[in-house]
DNA sequence: AGTGGCTGACTGACTAGTCAGTTAGTGAGT
DNA sequence: ACTCACTAACTGACTAGTCAGTCAGCCACT
């Protein structure tokens, strides 16, 4: 089935979900840079051995690990079609930054997953990996502003420059966000009070979206 | 106890401004996940033990690099003083997103500056750092923007938003060039010939600054 | 009784940080 | 001019610790 980036191996399933989860959950506990081996298997509760067993290397668990993550987000996505576009534009803006009320650990996770991603220029397997995801990402979003464009409800923009302007400062948010916040909790210098992404999703709002969307017939 | 927590007083000049290059150079040439204190020490042809006399700690030596950046950076932004809004805000916008012309190496260390800040949430004497720096450019962004507001040169938004938002994109077109960039020079996975920074400057020039930029009455 | 899933103990490479000691320079007393 | 005392800059060798990856072998099946 899905198990398809670890050609040789043939992870079992259910070990594959628990392994996988358990590397989710030592991102989160750790960030990237603090990852190692032993602290993923032991948030599975299992040996280090194992992980080589079934993954071989670190790099290799970790480009599974990106692949199956890729799967999920692609799944949550797929929700949305048949929506009209302005909504589906805003859902899937909305899922890119989650608020506040969304999962705790969200946080730490994209804080992590960022960590990885900064590694993508020197190893070449995540940034394939990602280069893949974030392609599908982008395209995703320049899809449903092209077809905004087609049904009338968006003004007529280069859908995939304006897809890329979105997509790169939805990005900077979550990085800006996530480089400014202490994630122990507590309130950081001198400039707190005010949340990067809330502010960037507002601006898009009044730059881009509302800018896109044709006066008269919503609603 | 030699080391001091005051870097920048107890070393000397010379030697300081030795040893950030080296920093420099060192991040350039190994990125941060792989800086060492040797590799700096190597590039600036100095022993290992030096750093640590001078620094104390790896950390301690990098905050101090932080400051160093910051200083420098500071000193190019304050040379476009006098202009026009408009112009001080392109100028700057062009300062913070190098194109391919630039200089060569700013991709590989710009590359190991995102590394370097995506650890800020680990550890505070980066975040208070690195929150200090973006406090201040951000705040000369919308300096500009309230400038050229309150001159007429653009329309009347909400400066800070407007700041915030130019400063998301940027930051994330420039970690999407680096992510999908390949530093070794060789041309990555199906996506290319399509570049991040350029694509978003121009989709910002679109919405935004055309949008800012007052032609006669409209509203 | 053999195979796949799994483990504990181990290794080799590497790293930040320490420390005793060297070198070069400066200034004071004679 | 010549020691002597002191100090800042600097170094090589070392410590203590971390980590990915290996390997011989254990256990539960069939």
């Amino acid at each position: 089935m899905s198990a398809d980036e670890t050609p040789d191996q043939s992870v079992p399933d259910e070990v594959h979900e628990e392994l996988m989860a358990a590397t989710y959950r030592a991102l989160c506990a750790h960030g990237y840079a603090d990852l190692t081996m032993q602290r993923i298997a032991d948030e599975a509760g299992k040996s280090k051995s194992l992980l080589h067993y079934h993954y071989g290397t670190k790099q290799e668990l970790l480009v599974a690990f990106l692949g199956y993550l890729f799967d999920r987000f692609e799944a949550r996505v797929a929700a949305t079609e048949g929506d009209a576009p302005e909504t589906r534009l805003r859902v899937l803006l909305d899922k890119m930054v989650p608020g506040a009320d969304d999962d705790r650990d969200y946080d730490r996770f994209g804080l992590a997953l960022n960590e990885l991603r900064t590694q993508a220029p020197y190893v070449e397997a995540y940034r394939e990996q990602i280069a893949r995801n974030e392609a599908v990402i982008r395209r995703r979003l320049a899809d449903i502003i092209r077809e905004g464009v087609e049904k009338g409800d968006f003004r007529e923009v280069d859908a995939d420059r304006t897809a890329s302007l979105l997509f790169a400062a939805l990005d900077g948010a979550r990085l800006q966000r996530v480089a400014v916040t202490d994630p122990s909790g507590t309130e950081t210098a001198s400039q707190s009070a005010f949340d990067a992404p809330t502010e960037v999703r507002a601006a898009l709002d009044e730059f881009v979206v509302e800018n896109l969307v044709r006066e008269g017939g919503d609603e």
